[in-house]
RNA sequence: GGGGGAUUAGCUCAGCUGGCUAGAGCGCUACAUUGACAUUGUAGAGGUCAGUGGUUCAAGUCCACUAUCUCCCACCA
């Protein structure tokens, strides 16, 4: 039975997959390794949106939680890689209202109004949700799709709204105001990461405010100002602090008071400003600061029309009302100048480019700052919990510089919005009592949304419920809280909500808390602080202890990944954005893992390239080529070990072989996979095939190469899943009783200590060093390597090994003649060299080019006398031979000897040509 | 403005807690060809480890400053 030339990965993959899938392996139950006893190894897997495309993210993702997932699997730890998709509420909705305006419905929103366009975004969700999940399948990924969930699961929005109702109850919850962006042409809020900032040019109006000169672009919401805002240390005004008077302003006079805040920059403009904070994030807070003495008051309603307070400018849009506010106060004489330079940045809406005002709105928040939570003996607050489990360690990041990031953002944490103005998502739980007028009024408007509420001006602070409170009569109607909850809400019970809360499960109590959470460090804040939080407050309110509240144990954060120039890969530039399916076709899900993963450090970005992918592609054949090899040159391919057999070969490389499961275990359990695959890969293509498999091809060990085989097979699993899948299968056709089960469910390998021989392990690799040098030689004096040639070995003690040798190193130097001598040899007309003590002569006299020889002679002893000159430098230096350890002496000292000592013989040669 | 990260061979990057005559892959040069594999083999060229200073017996590795490039957060009435 003999395979193909070369590893053809689209002939095995979707079989392999279907295998593994079908014989129960992805669940910790189905898994015969699995040792009861060994601590569950679990990963929540970040849901992908559920109308996504697989992109190079994902594939991270993915390749380096199965990497870690098969590891533990092949450990004997009962393992549980839970998948799963989110509802990605505004991305999802934004995504089919603008796939219904292609097809001609303008407005989605109001023309379809709620309950239709929601039968569209679910039948959206149904045909593409099983595109994520396939290409999920397409990565190798082995997580328990038994266990699948979906955030918009009714156990799920059980959760959700267990969750709500339980911080409620806390008073955690509350509704309040908020300056949020808002698109006045699409009549919807805009989340902070969805407003553009655009550079623009913008007029910029002084006006006379009393004794003061402010400035301002945007004259038109200044009707309201009665605040000034001065620096507390700025000289000019100190008199006016706390000052209140009367000044002539834009219809008649108002009363102002002055206050003194650091938010000013005494440099900017006049150092004098008033504030707006209805339309305005910056004024807002200040008002917020000093809630007693600045009211918020509207100016600009939700259509962006002037509301009554502008008198005379009511119902005038911005531009309008900005253009006729200037000539009336340049008319009262109050316009001191006007600046066109001035350059700001406008906020847009990213999507239809709409201006945004900011307008302050009812929303829902999550009280941040609480002493609620029962957690280490005192009631702490959600950022006390959440910097607590990082300074008490019970949670690591990794890499743990993401740790400063996490404070700082925690420092600056306020208070959680979790009121969306959109309609997908889970609804919120609240209803609010109206009156027949008030409820006449809301019906009327198509796009519902919360701030209908302030319209109609809805005071009922609402009650929770799934189901209206009461029934509607004549007079009293409920309704339910238009808008949903943040996305972020749901995702962040994910670790725990999936595994059944609010019920302890028996999966719950196995599986919670999970082991790694493995995410990209731009969702460091969204997801895994917000999961902390959830976690941490729902599961001590259900009295687990503190150790058991936390959702993971170790975070995980992998970079991005960028095209060739480190750059962002973006649909502007398709040339250079590689799509993951795309690059599987072509190179198998192997190559691609592996391009993924070696090469990446933990949060730092990798640059991706298709060559890259290419050379695994080219390593993954050499796997199925190795194994070609041996199962081609096998007669018994169940011989067991026998150490009476033994070459010093076999025994190197047996040596090489424990080795490399102990370096890869090492690196895997630290969570370094770029050197652990790194390592694996050059035991590989190195030790095995360059050198080995070479060798085997004069003398053989059967039992040994079956062994070398078994072993990188299975270390390299993760890593590659499929083709040493595939492999083993042909072992185990080939009747390896050892292939029985399959390679997925196959114990992780374990060094032998028997098997360690550092001698012979040295030994071997001296002898390669000879081979190569004589190779060297042959190739620096042109000897044609078709020419079989005579050399000579002679002296030092790898003598011996050379004799065992002689049939290797007569075939990998291509040599006809091998002579070897215990005593050093007076051999005429040779170009020589000189490794550990032992010379090598060619003996090539008509092809020797002596000035050659000379020049390369030369160029050798100035190397060695450098060397020796800094060897012998540092030996001489007191404070190193005093301080350093004696094994790096030890290492000088045996590299003085034998520089020394080919010095010594590059001489007498040197000599010896003159 | 605040905080990360990066700077090592032509390119992409390793080099973990300081001990290296500084490594890999790709690319390049020369050579080899039906025997596991051309998705290959052999040999080679190529680097004052961004700069300056410091700590140390010893610095690519630690510290400080500088320069360039990047990312995140906050953004200015």
């Amino acid at each position: 039975m003999e395979l193909e030339k070369s590893y053809d990965a689209k002939k095995f993959e979707d079989d392999i997959y279907t295998a593994w899938e079908a014989s129960g392996a992805f669940a910790p139950e189905g898994c015969p390794c699995t040792d009861p006893d060994k601590k569950p190894f679990t990963i929540s897997m970040p849901p992908p949106n559920a109308t996504g495309q697989l992109h190079l993210g994902h594939a991270t993702m993915l390749a380096i939680e199965d990497i870690m997932i098969r590891y533990h699997r092949m450990q004997g730890h009962p393992t549980l890689w839970l998948p799963g998709t989110d509802h990605a509420a505004i991305a999802t909705q934004s995504m089919v209202e603008r796939k219904l305006q292609v097809e001609g419905i303008e407005k989605p929103r109001e023309e379809l109004g709620r309950e239709k366009l929601l039968e569209e975004i679910q039948k959206f969700i149904d045909i593409s949700q099983n595109n994520i999940k396939t290409q999920t399948r397409k990565m190798g990924s082995s997580c328990d799709w038994t266990r699948e969930k979906y955030t918009m699961d009714p156990d799920l929005a059980n959760a959700v709204h267990t969750m709500f109702q339980n911080m409620l109850e806390d008073g955690l919850i509350y509704r309040g105001y908020r300056s949020i962006n808002w698109d006045p042409k699409m009549q919807t809020t805009v989340a902070d990461d969805e407003v553009d900032h655009v550079t623009k040019n913008a007029t910029f109006y002084y006006f006379q405010y009393g004794p003061f000169v402010i400035g301002t672009a945007r004259p038109e919401t200044k009707f309201g100002d009665k605040i000034v805002v001065v620096h507390p240390d700025d000289e000019r005004y100190k008199e006016y602090h706390g000052k209140s008077f009367e000044v002539e302003w834009i219809n008649g006079p108002i009363q102002c008071t002055v206050i003194p805040d650091e938010v000013v920059d005494p440099e900017f403009g006049t150092g004098v400003m008033t504030i707006t904070p209805a339309h305005s994030l910056v004024d807002f807070e200040l008002a917020q600061k000093h809630p007693d003495k600045i009211e918020i008051t509207q100016i600009i309603d939700f259509e962006g029309k002037m509301l009554p307070i502008a008198g005379e400018f009511e119902g005038m849009d911005i531009f309008e009302c900005r253009k006729a506010l200037v000539e009336k106060m340049e008319k009262k004489g109050l316009l001191v100048r006007i600046d066109k330079e001035y350059e700001h940045q406008l906020a847009v809406n990213y999507r239809g480019k709409g201006v945004i005002e900011p307008q302050v709105m009812r929303q829902w928040f999550i009280d941040v700052n609480k002493k609620v939570i029962d957690w280490k003996n005192k009631k702490q607050s959600i950022k006390e919990v959440l910097q607590d489990v990082i300074n008490s360690e019970m949670i690591e990041i990794i890499p743990d510089r993401f740790n400063k990031t996490y404070f700082h953002w925690i420092d600056n944490l306020r208070d959680w919005c979790i009121s969306r103005q959109i309609w997908w998502g889970h609804r919120i739980p609240m209803w609010y009592k109206l009156t027949k007028e008030q409820h006449d009024k809301y019906i009327a408007y198509p796009n519902q949304s919360s701030y209908l509420l302030d319209v109609i001006k809805v005071e009922d602070p609402g009650t929770y419920g799934l189901k209206p409170p009461a029934e509607n009569t004549d007079t009293e109607f409920y309704i339910q809280d238009p808008d949903t909850l943040d996305t972020w809400f749901s995702s962040a019970l994910w670790t725990f909500s999936t595994l059944g809360w609010p019920n302890h499960t028996e999966d719950f109590k196995k599986f919670h808390p999970t082991t790694v959470m493995e995410t990209g460090y731009d969702i460091l804040f969204f997801w895994i602080a917000r999961m902390i939080l959830a976690s941490t407050y729902a599961l001590r309110r259900d009295g687990l202890p503190e150790e058991k509240c936390i959702p993971f144990e170790k975070v995980y954060l992998h970079g991005m990944i960028r095209d060739k120039d480190g750059k962002k890969m973006s649909k502007a530039r398709p040339e250079t954005c590689i799509n993951p399916l795309e690059v599987i076709e072509k190179y198998g899900t192997d190559a691609v893992r592996l391009s993924l993963i070696i090469g990446a450090t933990p949060g730092n970005d990798m640059n991706l390239y298709e060559e890259k992918i290419a050379g695994y592609r080219n390593f993954v054949n050499k796997i199925w080529n190795s194994a070609r090899f041996v199962l081609m040159n096998v007669e018994n391919i169940n011989a067991p070990l026998d150490p009476s057999t033994f070459s010093t070969a076999d025994k190197w490389v047996l040596s090489k072989t424990n080795e490399i499961i102990r370096e890869a275990t090492k690196e895997i359990q630290n969570h370094q996979f770029s050197p652990a695959g790194n390592k694996i890969y050059e035991f590989l293509w190195g030790t095995c095939c360059d050198w080995y498999i070479e060798m085997s091809k004069v003398t053989k060990n059967e039992a040994v190469l079956m062994h070398v085989l078994k072993t990188v097979l299975k270390l390299l699993h993760p890593f590659t899943p499929y083709v040493t899948e595939v492999l083993w299968g042909q072992l185990k056709e080939a009747g390896c009783t050892e292939a029985k089960t399959m390679l997925i469910t196959t114990p992780w390998p374990e060094a032998n200590p028997e098997y360690d021989f550092s001698d012979e392990q040295e030994d071997i690799e001296k002898a390669i060093e000879v081979i190569r040098e004589i190779r060297h030689l042959r190739s620096e004096n042109k000897v044609d390597p078709v020419k079989k040639i005579k050399a000579v070995l002679s002296g030092g003690h790898l003598i011996d090994i050379m004799r065992e040798k002689e049939g290797v190193i007569l075939q990998m130097a291509n040599l006809s003649e091998l002579e070897i001598h215990d005593e050093p040899q007076n051999i005429e007309d040779a170009i020589s060299s000189v490794l550990h003590g032992t010379s090598i002569d060619l003996p090539l006299a008509d092809m020797i080019d002596p000035e050659k020889e000379l020049s390369r002679l030369t160029k050798e002893k100035e190397n060695l006398d450098k060397f020796i000159q800094t060897i012998e430098g540092k030996l001489s230096n007191e404070g190193f031979v005093n301080g350093a350890p004696p094994k790096v002496i030890q290492k000088q000292r045996t590299n003085l000897e034998e520089a020394k000592e080919k010095l010594q013989k590059i001489t007498s040669l040197l000599e010896k040509i003159k």
